[in-house]
DNA sequence: ACCTGAACACCGTTCAAGT
DNA sequence: ACCTGAACACCGTTCAAGT
């Protein structure tokens, strides 16, 4: 997997590239895997707002300022991280692209499910494509071409398959409010239970089945009540409707 | 339109309901419209890193701490913000059940292209569903069931129209690093230019076409490169693609 | 009722100083 | 080369005090 990274053009400069320890088994000292992977750690037994450089620092035992001789930057670490998780996503090469296609949607997904909390980084930060992954665009590329999309159609398609690849993901893990779960949880089972079924016949009809597993009406993320048959109903709606732009 | 505002239960308290102010024409003083009123503004014209409480005061000329009295927290500012931007985009009924829904799709897109630094808001924070749209809810699911989607389905699909509708357009104007904007555009063009032909050959190919054009091949957001046929691509898919699930 | 003003417990990051 | 430690310019929010 060939992935440009501009973290050093991009995210910050780091001030000198520290040099590589010898192979003997010295005390080992921060290098800049140990930083992400405290940092992975970090941010999956905690949460999203818990991930601070600083909240890093103390999990790593030294100063908040320490990090940053191995790391340029917030940023960077956020993009290592998602290069981390989102590596090896890319499934083999297959005759049938609406396989492929939905088998590079569900690995993505399983990928956010080890790691749920780095999932809204990814949706709504551009920075995330600061390490460009060639390999993964060019296999989606070969992948339409050889169904059949090309020119315009291509950038076209090209978009719409990295939507459905992010999209459903990033909502199902969104963040949930840290202090006030509780309350909230609360509130919101309260208003799916008391919706008004001559204003909202159809909701109040469907109230249980939609409880904490539709959009909007859930007070949990997808790290605690997954929405597999969404997805799944989803990344096959688009398939197929790619098939029929296909046809046309 | 039905909005049950889980204001008060979850995002904070208000220390006690503001009187309303009488009607003649006193010196206007601070109200909670006026707060959500500047907040928008402040995001439209910065964006979402400069959107806090203390500049949100600088903006109104008052110290931070007077906000709390209109406004019980940041968080209910958002859901205000939303509830406002989201106002609205429910299309008129309709016969053609595709038609309704890509209208939907369009109008929450224009609606977000208005205010497009809300946008990474509302795809990634569970918070943003504090104002529950309940009449937009029952839109959706009556659209569905006259498609003739029902019973476990009916849930899937809602799910995967949500999806639809938030998904593409929250990656479409995601947040663009605002500090080294400069830096980062150079280099994303730069690792665009330089695509080796021989490992990435259809990416090469279509370089040009996919520059800025593309996600994760973009170095601005919809703001000022819109995916405007990527985004109709998608949409047409997805109501194809449920089209296709009726008829099996 | 509504605002000021101080204060608390946080942030990311820079830079000089140590070893 | 790599870390400590102080410092800067920020955060959201609480609470007492003013008017």
């Amino acid at each position: 997997m060939e992935v440009v990274s501009l973290s050093h053009s991009v995210v910050g400069r780091q001030r000198r590239t520290p040099k590589k320890r010898k192979g003997n088994s010295e005390t080992p000292g921060l290098t800049k895997e140990a930083v992400i992977e405290a940092a992975l750690k970090l941010i999956d037994t905690t949460d999203l707002e818990s991930f601070s450089m600083r909240n890093l620092a103390k999990e790593l035992g030294v100063y908040p300022t320490a990090i940053y001789w191995h790391v340029p930057s917030r940023n960077a670490v956020i993009t290592e991280m998602i290069s981390r998780v989102l590596g090896g996503i890319v499934p083999e090469e297959q005759d049938d692209w609406k396989e492929w296609l939905k088998q590079l949607f569900r690995n993505y997904r399983q990928a956010i499910r080890v790691h749920p909390n780095v999932a809204p980084l990814i949706g709504v930060q551009l920075v995330s494509n600061a390490s460009v992954d060639l390999d993964m665009i060019e296999s989606i590329l070969r992948t339409l071409s050889k169904a059949g999309f090309a020119d315009d159609d291509l950038l076209a398609v090209f978009n719409a398959v990295i939507a459905t690849m992010v999209g459903f993901t990033t909502q199902e893990f969104s963040m949930v409010p840290k202090e006030e779960a509780d309350d909230w949880a609360a509130a919101m089972q309260n208003v799916v239970a008391s919706v008004d079924d001559t204003r909202h016949p159809i909701l109040a009809r469907n109230a249980g089945n939609f409880a904490n597993k539709a959009f909007i009406l859930r007070w949990q993320n997808g790290a605690f009540s997954p929405l597999d048959s969404g997805f799944e109903t989803f990344i096959q709606a688009v398939v197929d409707g790619l098939e029929v732009r296909l046809s046309q």
